[in-house]
Formats: structure tokens, sequence, C-alpha cells
DNA sequence: AATAGATTTATACTTATTCTAAATTGAAAT
DNA sequence: ATTTCAATTTAGAATAAGTATAAATCTATT
């Protein structure tokens, strides 16, 4: 079932996703849309989005906050997000084999994935923050 | 500002936080209150938990689903949640320092802390599947 | 052109949580 | 003991994010 079918509306959507930098939130993507002279209904934006995600064209972020978040990188990685301004970025550091490993050892479980949310302050705000 | 003021009805609420063992969402509290005896109002329980997580003498989870989740645990700790039953259990295993400074390398980050969530067959669900 | 299946639309509904204004409680001061 | 005042609780309305539904529309195939 590895079918794609882009249809106007699922493409405008992932367009968006794509050429957003900063994992933008349903609402996000439903404003860009509007911006770019779009207007599907409020439940297509989020069926999209869940199309999308379930053919991992794009991937759905859980960072803790209300609203989920969507990310156009589908490889392998973690997220962390800046306390003062809120932005997210990528993580590409790949959490350490070896601690999944004791993990598994200490829970008893089979470990599938770890999803990590880091926190902390960006660049930026750590040199506005030096005045 | 360390001042604590336990109400009953905070009281109350910690103490099924505190016994409980399965890292229950407010509905669960809400619940547990009824069973006991107690009927306070739907945003009391709210407010309660928000205050107890306030002074630190429980923490509350956000594990990617819709409601959150509190643990009476407070010392650091990450969580892993079985993909088949939705159990949670505690993950004591520190999430590396070494990691945690090469994503400060990376990012340009000052990291503060890191929420994981590891996904995974829970013990039981594992013998239960080799069937 | 006719049909069927998938998709979109508009809108209603649900769930989790927060807000609000009035009523109640409880500690401190008279 | 009574007054007072802030903090808290209550009941219920309001909000936010997302899901469900049923009718309308689109699209591909006969």
């Amino acid at each position: 079932m590895k079918t794609i079918n882009l249809t106007t509306q699922r493409q405008a959507v992932y367009d968006v996703v794509c050429e957003s930098v900063d994992h933008p939130t349903a609402a996000d993507v439903m404003n860009r849309l509007v911006e770019r002279g779009h207007s599907f209904a409020y439940g297509t934006v989020y069926n999209s989005l869940r199309y999308l995600t379930d053919k991992e064209m794009i991937r759905e972020l859980k960072l803790g906050e209300t609203a989920s978040r969507y990310d156009a990188r589908i490889d392998d990685h973690q997220h962390i997000v800046c306390e003062i301004c809120g932005r997210v970025d990528e993580v590409m550091a790949p959490v350490p084999e070896e601690w999944m490993t004791q993990v598994a050892e200490e829970t008893g479980y089979e470990v599938h994935e770890a999803h990590v949310v880091l926190e902390g302050v960006c660049a930026e705000c750590r040199s506005k923050r030096k005045k």
C-alpha cells in the first residue's frame, strides 16, 4: 500500500511544510495556505497532515506544547526547544545505542525508539542575555 | 516563596498521586478522588495538580498523548511507554552527559534538560506475544 | 454518459484544560 | 468573639486542538 495520491490539497500542505523551517503547527500551516491563496476546509488540512504523516512524507512532533508541530525532515533525529524564544531546532546527534540497551536491561522492555525533547537557551537568546 | 499551603483538596490530590503507580491523568485522579468519597470541583483538581507541580511535589508528564499524566517521583528520570498495552514505566538510567554535551556543541544551545519518552513492548506483552 | 470509490467541505462534536465571578474558608487583627 | 481580607473553592462558561459525520464533489474506469 505505498500508493501515494497527492491531491491539490495534499500537495499544497506538503509544500508548505517543506518550505517552512520552523516546524509549523496545523494552525501555522493553515495560515500559510491562506497567504498562498488557498482556502481549504479546516478538516482537510488535518486530514492531509495525517495522510502525509502516514505515508512518512512528513513527521508529526509532540514537543509537550498543546499543538502538534510538523517537520519535513523524516530522517531519525531529535529536537531542542529554546526556553526563551520558543524556537525549535533539529538535533542530529543520535541517541547513544548503549543507553538504549541499558534502558532495555533496566526495564525489561524491547526498546523500539526514543523521542527526545531537549530544553535550553539558543545561541541568539544567549548573546542577547549577555548585556 | 517556598511556603506550602496544603488545603484539604490539595492534600487529597497529592495522596492520590503518591499512592498511584500508573502515572494517572487528571481524569484518573478525579475518579480516584470520587472513589475515596471526595467530590471536588473539576477545576480544583487541575488547580491542585498545578499547585503541586509548581511546588515541585509532583511532576507533570507530557508523553505525547492528549492528556498530561502526573508522577509523584520528582527525582530526575525518564519514561517508557508500552506500544501494546499503554503502560508507562520509569527509566532511571540517566541520559548520558556526553550526549548532552555533543548536542550543545552541535546546536549552540546551552542545554538545560532532556525529556525522553521511549517506546517499546513491556515484558508482559512480550511474553503474551510469544504464543 | 454512468457508476463507484476516494476526497473535500461545512459543521457538529469531543476532550482536555483554562477562565471567571461568586461563594466559602481560614488565619490574623481587633 | 467578631471583623477583615486574602486565598481558595465552586459551578459553569469558554477555549483550543483535533476528530467525526454526512452531503457534495471529484476522478478514474466501464
